[in-house]
Parts: C-alpha cells; structure tokens; sequence
DNA sequence: TAATATTGTATGTATATACATTTATTAATG
DNA sequence: CATTAATAAATGTATATACATACAATATTA
C-alpha cells in the first residue's frame, strides 16, 4: 500500500501536522475494515466486542453504563443501545441496581466469556499481521500516539 | 491525556501490537470529536469536507461517483449517498456523462469552493494544535504509519 | 420537608458505515 | 444480432456515531 498520497491520489499536504491526520483517518479505515471481516462471522461488531472486553475487565464486578460509556474507545458512542444489543444475544446480565434505582448493573454472561475467548485468540493474531512494523517501531509509534494526544 | 492505559482504565496489553491497534482506534475518536465540532457550525460533516476537497482536487475536470469512492479515506463509505446530500445543499453539480449513460459527472460548484476555503483555513489551525508533537516527531509519525499498511 | 438541581439511563433524529442487492447501461461473445 | 457478462450508480437494511432531549431517581438546599 505505501504511502498515502498514492493511496488516497492527493499530490501533496499543507504541512505534515495535516499529513498526519489523514493519514491517521485512513490507517484506522484500514484497520477497521480488517477487524470487521473477523467480527462478522461472529454476528458481532467491534463495538461490541469492546464493550465485552470491558466487562470482562471488572472480573464479575457490576458496571453501570456510564462506566462502560467512559472506558469505550469511542467516548461518543452509545452504551445503552450496546448493552440492549448484547443482552439481546444473552452475551451479557443487566439488572436493575439495588442501591440507586436510577442505575443498572450489566455484567458479562458465561456465554460471552466463551464468545470473547474464542475471538480474542482471532484478534491477537490479526492484530499482528495487520501491523508490517518490527517490535521496536510499534513501541515507537505506540509512544508517538500517547503524547500526540497531550 | 497520557498513556492509553490510563485514558481507558486498561491495566496492560497483550504485546505492543495489541495496543498499538487500540491506540490508533482511540486516537482516531481524539481527533474526528474534535473534528467534528470544527464542522458541526457549517452543517457539514468531516466525510461531506473530504468528498468536497477529492472534487476540487480534479480542478474543474467531472469526477465519477466511483472515483470518488475510491479516494475517500474510507474505502466502505458510500459516496453515492455523500453526492446526493451535497448535491441537495447546492455544493456540488452532478449531472449524467453525455458518453456513457451509467455514469455521472459530479463537479465541486462555486458554493462548495468558497465553504471549501473558508472552512480549510480552520482545519489547517486546528491539526496543528491538535497534535502534541514536533516536527520530527509527526515526520516519524507519518513514517511509521506509512510503513505499517504495508 | 418541599422545591430544585443533578445524575443515570433511555430515546429520538440525522448522518455515516458496511455490505448485499437491484437497476440501467455498455461491453463482450457466440 | 441476441445473449450474456461486466460496470456504474443507486437502494435496502442493519449497525454505529453524534448529539439533543426526556424521564426517573437521587442529592442538594432553602
């Protein structure tokens, strides 16, 4: 694929502040794109699987939605229709808190532990066949990326 | 913001791979909730800017809706439909290509030329303040990700 | 304690993504 | 030339994003 003004045809950037945040757009179109594929024959979308993740994460402790909301990679998305989705498909619990009734307790379900197993062997693969950098690069870029947001 | 690991309560990741993988999704939202904003006072969204900016890349010369597509830096995207809503707020002229009727010719019209400029101006100031780095950090950005689609 | 503010979640609406399918037109082949 | 294949764009459907708003429950305070 190389690199991205032949990828995306565009003759040349402002500055590379401006190259970089293209490049970072189509980068995660990529990467998107590839997880999809794996996610699909699941019935799930990685959204989803995050979400699961998350759950996982608190080792059978209930999370409320806002606190999933704030642990997702994309802070603007929708917990409550995620949770709907998840428990629609029995990968998750949610029940009403017993000490703030405006809250509800969503934990992973033993069905979604097993679904995330299975995935998460999938994704680790993936994920580093996805990334054509040797150790020290990603490190690297990994560095890059935590201090680029401040 | 930090460390990924901190901004998304995650203790620690599977290898650098892994995490570089979750650091570009969570950087992409970074960047296009900020993006987004920068947008939302024009009605427009960061994909319609894109599409506007593939158009008057062309200098004139009509575009097919599948070169279009083929540009965006979201390959699934679907440009017909992002044609159609800039078409319907006087952006963009597209009408059929006289030589082959399964075509249309989509051209980038003055309206969509003076949001274009006026808007460019902002998201120029804004990518530069976006990213936290030096020069050589964001050439070594640009590099890495580069590499890393292979 | 009554009135008000805040919080947690759900819902509504518009846009975009992902992918399959349809329709119209042109190209290729027997 | 008729049939079939290929192509360009549009459309259908499900999911997700972005953000506003509603609603119920709890906290605050006057």
């Amino acid at each position: 694929m190389g690199k991205i003004e032949d990828a995306i045809r565009q003759r040349e950037f402002k500055d590379p502040y401006n190259k970089a945040v293209v490049n970072l757009l189509f980068t995660h179109s990529y990467l998107v794109t590839i997880q999809n594929s794996l996610f699909k024959p699941y019935d799930i979308s990685p959204e989803q699987y995050n979400v699961l993740r998350i759950l996982r994460g608190q080792n059978g402790k209930p999370t409320t939605v806002s606190s999933i909301q704030e642990r997702m990679l994309n802070k603007m998305s929708n917990a409550s229709r995620l949770v709907e989705k998840l428990k629609s498909k029995g990968l998750l619990i949610r029940e009403e808190c017993p000490t703030d009734r405006r809250q509800v307790d969503v934990v992973i379900s033993d069905k979604g532990l097993e679904l995330l197993k299975e995935l998460e062997v999938k994704v680790e693969e993936v994920n580093h066949t996805l990334i054509h950098l040797n150790d020290e690069e990603v490190t690297q870029l990994n560095d890059l990326l935590d201090k680029l947001r401040g």
